[in-house]
DNA sequence: CTGAAAGCGCTAACAG
DNA sequence: CTGTTAGCGCTTTCAG
């Protein structure tokens, strides 16, 4: 059976298509009279408008499309939630997107959801981005961008991120406060602004706590369990072991953790280690893991926010807001 | 910019927009030369064509409607990881709601999604919907719906599940093998066919093994981990406690797991537990908890493998498939 | 307060 | 092989 239509609401009721468009939408010159007997029948046919007409006529949608590596992060799975509940509230249906951490099918999606006429976009870039045409396009058209978490200075809009420096720097005078000597880091891929900023946060701790740096104590990897693994067993051939590490993520810490009671050490005491982002299962490692909190869930809530004032806004003389949320260093027993 | 459409490139071209529009599709009435000047125009003005439109004009779309109780579960997650390599492969986008458990919300958005026009949907039942009417009035539409996991059999359609049954009862069978005499349970939500299944595996391998049936072993609660802190702590109001814990799933057996230590239990010395899906984190408790694989990715694909299917065929008399995939009992530690 | 007419961007007969 | 015409369901002037 075929959903009803505003003409079949008209033809019953013996009015015409732009009445009957206009009571639905409570339109002030339609009498209440009218609005009642329009809404009622609506009501009893089951009609819902159909959102792609209107999409097409007002060249709007309610639609806001996300782009994220992956959704099985818990990390993202946090912030889609946080998205969701602004988005919805907001009377929009959100599209979730994954780029699977490649640049070509970001660039795939990206144009995919343009082709939906999308309302905005709110994106945290995969690892392997490095050009930002794509995006650039549909801002071009008027479609207004978020960043969040990972973000690029190659393009200008407004983003949200943590702060990914404060984090590390925390996390690793925590370290050096607590005796540690020789901590090393796996970093995350080089590209992504969290990597870099949480390496500098490494590094600058060091600095002030008088510690030397040493390249070969940065091991740069990716940001999944298995990259924790690789970089530990490079860890392992180094003449000196490290005493504590800090790693890019909890995934990477948890591969490194894994490894380390493989080969028979003690966590804290042969081997300290921290992570960064305080997914649940930091808490239930034996010992639970010393990490940093990210407000996942906020920073889902902020971008939306942003990007619900630009689409609100008329963006000629827009400026773009860079939004920066603290972190909280959260000490536990594996450091 | 507004993006380029059809007219623009026929008034270019000077064409009529209908060989444009073939053209672009690679018609075989359109001559070759002229899909090259069309073709190559239509990317020098990075031309996409609008879905919106397309869609309202052969009123259909190529997105369907997933719809989950919550995306930060990780068997969801990994859920919709399998539904999207496949529509992805297929052209389609997927719009991602999650019911947040509640009924109330599984009906809005479904409703949305109809309003969407979505040519299918994928569903996974809240644990509160006890009515199926909002589904009902899209199939009459003609919209195909396939549920997966969390199933109802008040409704006609295809569905895919895990044999929650042999699951549940597999991994009680081995408790028992294991010497465990009282085995407690921690169910789910009563109207839930997971954990009905589940239920009954766990009694009727008590059966099998001659170990009596004690109602005061069975405690319902929901599926988070909270729900495992609170069914613990009942079963502590026992006179004789459990000597082992089978748990609906994986984070109930964790929070339950939590609470053991805390009490200062050894698992499995004092108290043996195990949970279901197998996610990740039950690898890396300390120790490693027993559980039941559930192939969650697996499920995701052919939920989206049927519901193609269905999409492509004129079902006038179609006939809903419904599909058991096998779980695998992962012994570790724990029990 | 209500109606008629046009058009959003695209596709699909039907002609030529 | 290409063009003309009509229309998807809705909103929006412009008239009454």
């Amino acid at each position: 059976m075929a959903p009803a239509t505003i003409k079949d609401l008209a033809r019953e009721l013996k009015l015409s298509p732009s009445t009957v468009s206009r009571a639905l939408r409570d339109h002030p010159d339609i009498s209440p009279k009218t609005k009642k007997r329009v809404v009622s029948l609506a009501n009893k046919l089951d009609y819902h408008p159909d959102s792609i007409a209107q999409s097409l006529q007002t060249k709007k949608t309610k639609t806001i499309g996300v782009i994220v590596p992956e959704i099985k992060q818990p990390f993202f799975a946090s912030v889609i939630n946080g998205i969701e509940e602004l988005a919805y509230a907001a009377g929009y249906t959100i599209i979730v997107c994954q780029s699977n951490e490649t640049a070509d099918r970001e660039v795939l999606v990206t144009r995919s959801l343009g082709s939906h006429r999308v309302a905005g976009l709110l994106v945290s870039l995969s690892r392997s981005t490095e050009n930002l045409d794509h995006f650039k396009v549909l801002q071009r058209r008027g479609v207004p961008i978020v960043f969040f978490d990972r973000v690029s200075n190659d393009i200008e809009a407004s983003k949200v991120v943590v702060d990914d420096y404060k984090g590390a720097f925390d996390v690793v005078e925590h370290l050096i406060k607590s005796g540690y000597k020789r901590i090393a880091h796996l970093a995350g891929p080089k590209n992504l602004s969290i990597s870099k900023f949480r390496l500098k946060g490494y590094t600058d701790a060091l600095q002030q706590g008088n510690l030397p740096l040493d390249d070969s104590m940065v091991v740069y990897g990716g940001l999944d369990d298995t990259d924790g693994i690789v970089g530990f067993q490079k860890l392992l051939h180094l003449k000196t072991l490290p005493d504590a590490i800090f790693a890019v993520n909890d995934p990477v810490a948890t591969g490194a953790f894994v490894m380390i009671k493989e080969h028979g050490m003690k966590i804290p005491d042969d081997i300290a280690i921290a992570g960064f982002s305080n997914t649940y299962m930091t808490s239930l490692l034996e010992p639970p893991l010393t990490t940093v909190e990210q407000p996942s869930y906020e920073i889902g809530k902020t971008a939306a926010q942003l990007l619900m004032e630009q689409i609100n806004s008329n963006y000629e003389n827009f400026i773009p807001k860079f939004i920066v949320l603290k972190t909280h260093l959260i000490v536990r027993s594996s450091t």
